[in-house]
DNA sequence: TGAACATATGAACGATTGTTCACATGTATA
DNA sequence: TATACATGTGAACAATCGTTCATATGTTCA
């Protein structure tokens, strides 16, 4: 995934239009933001962290607690929260030895939901 | 990945009240809901598929432009699209031996306004 | 300080993923 | 029908990922 093209052959023309070309490759954000933004969607890619980040949707839960109330284990639990809060999905706050832990915007309720409409409708 | 708990010991207590553990538990989607919408988000966490979308928001385009535009080899855009036919996020039309594919509902561009959105905040 | 508890983390392993390569399929045209 | 061209696909391989296991870190309380 360079960007470079592996050596297979092409076609030798482009259907579309020249300034059609420059029109699509403008409106085309730059390769760290497309990055990003694949990063991003990989974190609701997987099943275990979907699962943590709907039931933080209500209210924030402790370590121990989300493990329980999901039939996951601690070890497991913890390392996906660390993804997660490495990707600025979630936030935490320390209440002696407990961490609780929560979503840290709207943006995460929003592109759940969002997800889950399209779903539901196909 | 199988809901079970492995074996690692978790704290013999709920912080949460018992009808919050209920609240939360009821408003959980069932596991084969989370699993596609788990696998939805997995189809736009892949850097090649999220530009593939993305030269598609205008208009559609033959698998050839698509090669060319991104320099990605034509049997890897294959490939995507398929994965991304499959997942109902692209249709595709025949015209002779071209094929043009295209976003296949507004959705699609939802989310990745959404997700982008989400990306330039932070 | 030492024991108990909640959480974090490194290493290892199996499973999944995306690409490449080679070739098959299907369509149009001479 | 033969050839050229656009696309599709199976196998193989490297890379990435998520879990488990064992253990470390950090906090509380006696």
């Amino acid at each position: 995934m360079d960007g470079r093209n592996g050596g297979a052959p092409t076609c030798d023309y482009l259907f579309v239009h020249e300034d059609a070309v420059a029109q699509v490759l403008s409106a085309l954000p730059d390769d760290e933001q497309l990055y990003d933004l694949a990063e991003l969607f990989r974190m609701f890619g997987d099943t275990t962290r979907i699962k943590i980040l709907y039931v933080l949707f209500e209210k924030e839960l402790c370590v121990c607690d989300i493990a329980k109330l999901l039939g996951i284990s601690q070890s497991a639990v913890s390392h996906q929260l660390r993804i997660l809060k490495d990707a600025k999905l979630v936030r935490f706050r320390r209440d002696g030895r407990t961490v609780f832990y929560a979503l840290d915007d709207d943006h995460v309720r929003s592109v759940l939901a969002l997800g889950m409409e399209h779903i539901l409708e196909k």
